[in-house]
DNA sequence: TTGGTTTAGTTGCAAACGCAACCATTTTAC
DNA sequence: GTAAAATGGTTGCGTTTGCAACTAAACCAA
């Protein structure tokens, strides 16, 4: 069993630490409660900083919260004017989501400082990756 | 700019997806509801059976969860039997965790079935793994 | 020693979360 | 075509979460 297990919760142990290393190192640096958002809006909107247009499902899918989260972080995300949700030509079903000129200068703010934590954390991490 | 983030946001939207596409799909295989616990003690117990007798504090960094959380999820695991909190000898504010019999038991029977739902996975991850 | 700072853990409270039920629209099957 | 099933999004509700304030114990400095 054990010989089983070590790769398999290390892959789960490493992923999560990971994540969780950059988001408090980031939050820690840049400030973006200044744009009126917090830590939970923050993987929004770096999904929609990949891509932008999105429907709230991807979002919901890609997050991994709940949909019914999503449209509750978005009223929030809209009210402070960084997106704007875009009915759907075809599907009038859809509202597509995309971000305000505040939106893309947030991101410009935001990105630089972001990228210098990452680059710092790379280091431990694929020194942690290898022992995988 | 564009030049400097795209690997950077990979790895924070990469570490994501593979944890929760993990969890997700071992939560779907493995009922750990009938021990008596939800999902928000997995990472948790995951912690444990890697290393027991860890202190409260190291349990919130690891899982970055608040301190404050650990507390009343460690209530929950002690009171369904699968933990105990000793006090230790030289530090009297510190108390380390330790799984029960029947905590181990519960690593003995989730350990397989979350192994084999990781391996079904491996796949896809390392395919993704590459493009970074 | 004493007094101030740091650390471990607990409790209160407001906000965020997941689940389920719901409406509107689209797709599928007959 | 129409009825049934599926999909996208919203709302309600109970639970979980993070932040802040607190107690207790350990550490450090004078």
């Amino acid at each position: 069993m054990q010989e089983l297990c070590d790769p398999l919760d290390n892959l789960v142990f490493l992923s999560n630490r990971v994540g969780r290393l950059l988001a408090n190192a980031i939050r820690r640096e840049a400030d973006f409660e200044a744009w009126g958002v917090k830590s939970h809006h923050m993987g929004l909107l770096v999904d929609l900083w990949r891509k932008d247009g999105l429907r709230q499902q991807d979002l919901a899918l890609s997050v991994i919260k709940d949909k019914a989260n999503i449209t509750r972080l978005l009223d929030h995300l809209a009210s402070v004017g960084l997106i704007e949700r875009l009915p759907d030509e075809q599907d009038k079903r859809i509202k597509r989501i995309f971000l305000t000129e505040r939106g893309k200068a947030m991101q410009a703010h935001f990105w630089p400082v972001a990228a210098a934590v990452v680059e710092r954390t790379a280091a431990e991490v694929s020194a942690e990756d290898l022992e995988i």
